[in-house]
DNA sequence: GTGAAAGCGCTAACAT
DNA sequence: ATGTTAGCGCTTTCAC
């Protein structure tokens, strides 16, 4: 079985090469008659295009990338799902990129890997999305890049953003509002911009309400299940223990309660806790969580269709494109115990 | 900035395009001087082969596709970096393809889909490696394919393959070992042969043990949380429940685990919940799943290995490469209650 | 051990 | 509205 190439579907339609290009990239400018043609002949003999000729000769690759650090599963897979989506709809195919962004060699290597595979452009999540030396790399070299979840203060770069200081803001709100004031706060990976977002509406929050910001209740995590067991242990033996932790992502979350049940203590009546992300387990766990649900796979959806524009050399209708984050209420948070 | 080609390279390093070409490739027949000549070369210039005329003039395309189902996200990260690790190592970018098995247009969609990108070769991954008309599909087109964890009964193509009969029937008796004799089981989604090997497992381990089968017993899920929850409903308000439930996977296990508590029951001392797979949420929940380990990672990654093999036409080692499951107790599980 | 010429399957630029 | 020519950056074939 031989392979067919444009030049067979051009005898079979009796018509030029150029004319089949033409139908294959939807230009202007061929009868519709002609076009009937083309495209029957297309049926007939199961004509595929070749993408690495197509590839070649208009100087794309049709590929773009997605850069990635795996702290989290659900994460990946929102945004995997959400990028590939709009990918595939416009002929792109995605390369993806999971990257240990604490690895030493990390941007030579990475930057090896993306130039080598000639992107046409590249997606970048956090913490990659922050860092400057990737971002002036890119720019340098003139590969299109867009930034999801980044720091908008670092780059004027197109991007993708939610408003993680905001519904941090709101989660504790949300928490004064049930009649806590021992309200502590588990802070996620420094490298990510989010965290630093987070605790600020954190601050905010008990600022506003009257709280007063303890030190004691603020612990530094690293985004994972065991980072949150060791802040659960430091923050529930003090002597005048919180009565809410709020975490900054769901895995640390499990983590404190955990530990919580772990030392009898009841949740939600003796301690409300609650997280950030929505991730699976924030469903599976018992009680449920209460936690932040951000629209990843909207933003990676929405990220790979702008970065799509910027490589088409269209325009974008803004440079930043803004999500809103939702506040999910489950089983993990109640008032707060009467003062005895 | 000009794109450097191999032409460049050979004007600057004095010798002609296809001595360039024999470099890169690591072709014999190129004088170790000359060699040295031309990676001096690359390094000044800055060279960087351009995949796609690579791909075009020598008919590959560097391009290996992972089709999968996406009930777990850990196991889908898992095989992503498994495969994507051998990949890379080889000069091959991995294209993935996250379907779901359930829909009508499935096989249209995936085969335009693998076609069009003009893949080298397809690693398979349940459901998809016990599909017949995919796999006669791919081997009428010649497409290479290589399947992880399918039913070998099925096709004599090559297989990465992991005994989920022998897995489970380890966990029944280390069930057995603990006292219990009222043991249920879920099942995993039917579309999937490792939930059938599972069952066999389960069943023959009772068997051996001199306990009866009850239907009752045996409850048919979906991998999901939720239907995990819907089981434990059935077998936990049965007059003469069982002791012990065994899922087919540790997401149903949570399921259970919600339910029971619900129920007051407390684990594992009025209930043994086991579940499969040591997913990230196994480890989260409390208490804590005992649950099967799979290799995936190296199992997706043996499975690359071989599918680059194949792709190259070097011979296979073994046509059927085997992995080894591992049991991990933790505090789900405990001793049968004395009967009262 | 090295090179010249041809060509992979497509698109770009310029006719007509 | 359609065709002609050239060429993308590499490998292949075959010569030396």
């Amino acid at each position: 079985m031989k392979k067919i190439t444009i030049n067979d579907v051009a005898k079979h339609a009796g018509v030029s090469k150029k004319t089949i290009s033409r139908v294959l990239n939807n230009e202007a400018n061929v009868s519709p008659d002609t076009k009937l043609k083309v495209h029957s002949a297309f049926d007939s003999l199961g004509y595929r295009p070749n993408p690495q000729a197509r590839a070649l000769a208009s100087n794309q690759s049709f590929l773009i990338g997605l850069v990635y650090s795996s702290p989290s599963n659900s994460f990946v897979s929102k945004i995997q799902s959400g990028a590939l989506k709009r990918c595939k709809a416009d002929g792109y195919n995605l390369i993806i990129y999971p990257e240990d962004h604490e690895n030493d060699y990390l941007l030579a290597n990475l930057e090896r890997g993306l130039i080598s595979a000639n992107l046409d452009g590249i997606i970048l999540t956090p913490p990659f999305s922050d860092m400057k030396p990737l971002l002036d790399f890119l720019s340098e070299k003139k590969i299109p890049f867009i930034r999801v979840g980044g720091d908008l203060s670092i780059n004027a770069s197109p991007s993708v953003y939610s408003n993680d200081a905001e519904a941090s803001y709101e989660m504790c709100r949300y928490l004064v509002s049930l009649g806590h004031t021992k309200i502590a706060f588990i802070m996620g990976h420094p490298d990510h911009a989010a965290s630093h977002q987070r605790l600020i509406g954190y601050k905010k929050a008990l600022s506003e309400a009257g709280i007063e910001i303890r030190d004691t209740f603020i612990q530094q995590g690293y985004f994972t299940f065991e980072s949150g067991e060791d802040c659960a242990r430091r923050l529930l033996s003090q002597e005048d223990r919180p009565t809410a932790i709020f975490a900054s992502n769901d895995y640390m979350a499990a983590g404190i309660i955990k530990v919580a049940s772990q030392k009898n203590l009841f949740i939600p009546n003796d301690l409300t806790v609650t997280g950030f992300d929505n991730a699976p387990a924030s469903r599976y766990i018992w009680p449920s969580l209460t936690t932040i649900k951000q629209p990843i796979t909207d933003m990676a959806f929405e990220a790979a269709r702008m970065l799509i524009r910027i490589v088409r050399n269209k325009p974008l209708e803004n440079n930043i494109v803004t999500f809103k984050d939702e506040l999910i209420v489950r089983e993990s948070s109640a008032p707060a115990p009467k003062v005895s």
